[in-house]
DNA sequence: TGCTTGTGGGTTATAGCCTT
DNA sequence: AAGGCTATAACCCACAAGCA
């Protein structure tokens, strides 16, 4: 054994006991939620804390690791510095860290710990100017430092700043409960569920320009009508306006909970079904165009999975490597076995030659991966699955939708048949079987301007 | 070991559609 | 009716690779 391990198992313990994170927060809705990165400009970087926050002991200087001097500041026989090595190369060893990352780790941890003492916690503030300007990764060193106990995460989260850029301008009494019900929709409550972060964004948005509008007019939630709300309803169209008035009820009625209003001015207003059009199959020549724009392994797979499974791109982030079984030929997407064809058997192939020379020793489950997320145990985001078809009238939903569509053309539109194969809810269901039916009734009559291929694209 | 550099891919914000 | 998912664009970070 290494002469510092003795010293370094000692301060494990003593570390286990004091320093260590408690363990993972309060659940917090679902799971892969993105963790956030600084953004500029740098001194109040955002992030979303993913576990137990340490507090920073009383009255401590901040340390300006900037000016770190290898000759003259490095201390390799510090305890500390010693532990946070050995922590490194068993995570290096645990998640496959290539070589450069190993060796930028060290040097980071180097210049962070050589004067660390009992005690002290190093602050993500402190480390980022240092780390940044030498080109060293903050994100591993700091997986290092909270694995020792050491690290205190100060940037603020990006959630509230986001929150305070868009309740600027708000009248201060309405601001109130909306700072309130934005809040509760984000962290929830004694009876209230916590939301996906992008419904909060999604909410706020949608009902912004109304609230900026009343607070020109009024100053408290409580002196908005029905009136009111009509004027705003009647201005908008279609989903704008199913959207702002589900949000505004769900404004008002946590306002009316708590006791703030005494009359809710969106009650018994109606939000109207929603009407869908029949969906339209793809033109070939989108879906070649499609096909001969992904290249890479991963992407064909990502292609072949939602062309030929009618899998949603979520789902394809989600899926492990032992969804895929290649010798019986199955494949288990969030949680439905399918039969695997000739199609998806060579290109799963394919990616897994790729995926073994790539990153042989890398820890992370997930079937597809990339540079970044071989070194974690994440799934990929959703935009690198995305962006190989970005801007083409097959997106990878697009091309889910055309062979949901055409299962229910070849096969008779038949939702339960539809239902069982894809898993689909029994509403959607029937929706792809109206289409279906719709379209085998006048199957000449084709308008692309309703399909819903050409959405968000001019091909 | 340390420095520079190109770029693949990540984050954020937003609108619209899909699913339950 | 409510909530979640996806596409997209702008912006920019982190990694890999090359070199000294």
């Amino acid at each position: 054994m290494e002469p510092y391990l003795e010293k370094v198992q000692h301060h494990q313990l003593f570390f286990t006991n004091l320093h260590r994170p408690r363990q993972p927060g309060p659940p917090r809705g679902k799971q892969g939620r993105r963790r956030g990165r600084p953004r500029h400009p740098d001194p109040a970087p955002a992030y979303r804390p993913v576990s137990g926050w340490l507090q920073p002991p009383l009255f401590e200087a901040r340390r300006d690791f900037t000016r770190f001097n290898r000759q003259e500041h490095a201390r390799l026989d510090n305890p500390w510095l010693a532990w946070a090595r050995h922590t490194a190369h068993r995570l290096g060893e645990a998640h496959g860290w290539p070589r450069g990352v190993r060796l930028d780790v060290g040097r980071a941890l180097v210049i962070v710990l050589s004067g660390h003492v009992s005690g002290e916690v190093v602050r993500h503030s402190e480390i980022f100017p240092a780390l940044r300007s030498r080109g060293l990764s903050v994100q591993r060193t700091v997986e290092v430092l909270s694995d020792i106990g050491v690290f205190h995460d100060d940037r603020t989260p990006s959630f509230e700043q986001w929150l305070e850029r868009k309740l600027d301008g708000i009248a201060p009494g309405i601001r109130r409960d909306v700072e309130h019900w934005a809040r509760l929709l984000h962290d929830g409550g004694p009876r209230s569920q916590p939301r996906d972060e992008s419904t909060v964004w999604n909410y706020l948005n949608r009902i912004r320009p109304v609230l900026l509008e009343w607070s020109a007019q009024h100053d408290h939630l409580r002196e908005v009508t029905r009136g009111d709300v009509l004027t705003e309803l009647d201005a908008l169209h279609g989903s704008q306006r199913r959207h702002t008035l589900i949000v505004l009820r769900s404004l008002f009625g946590r306002a009316k909970k708590s006791g703030t209003i005494f009359k809710n001015p969106t009650s018994r207003i109606r939000v109207g079904q929603h009407e869908y059009g029949v969906l339209q199959p793809l033109e070939p020549e989108y879906v070649n165009s499609s096909v001969a724009a992904v290249t890479k392994p991963a992407d064909r797979l990502a292609l072949a999975l939602a062309a030929v499974h009618a899998a949603r791109s979520g789902a394809i982030r989600r899926l492990q490597l032992d969804n895929l079984d290649i010798g019986n030929r199955k494949l288990v997407i969030d949680g439905r076995v399918r039969p695997m064809d000739e199609l998806t058997l060579h290109v799963a192939r394919e990616w897994l030659d790729h995926r073994r020379r790539r990153w042989p020793d890398t820890a992370n489950l997930h079937l597809l991966i990339n540079k970044f997320t071989a070194l974690g145990t994440g799934p990929v985001s959703a935009v690198s699955l995305t962006a190989p078809l970005r801007g083409r009238a097959a997106t990878l939903e697009q091309l889910r939708v055309d062979r949901q569509l055409e299962e229910a053309l070849s096969h008779g539109p038949d939702a339960l048949h539809l239902a069982e194969v894809f898993g689909l809810d029994e509403k959607t269901a029937i929706r792809y079987a109206n289409s279906a039916r719709a379209l085998l009734e006048r199957p000449l009559e084709s308008n692309p301007a309703t399909s819903p291929g050409t959405r968000g694209s001019t091909p």
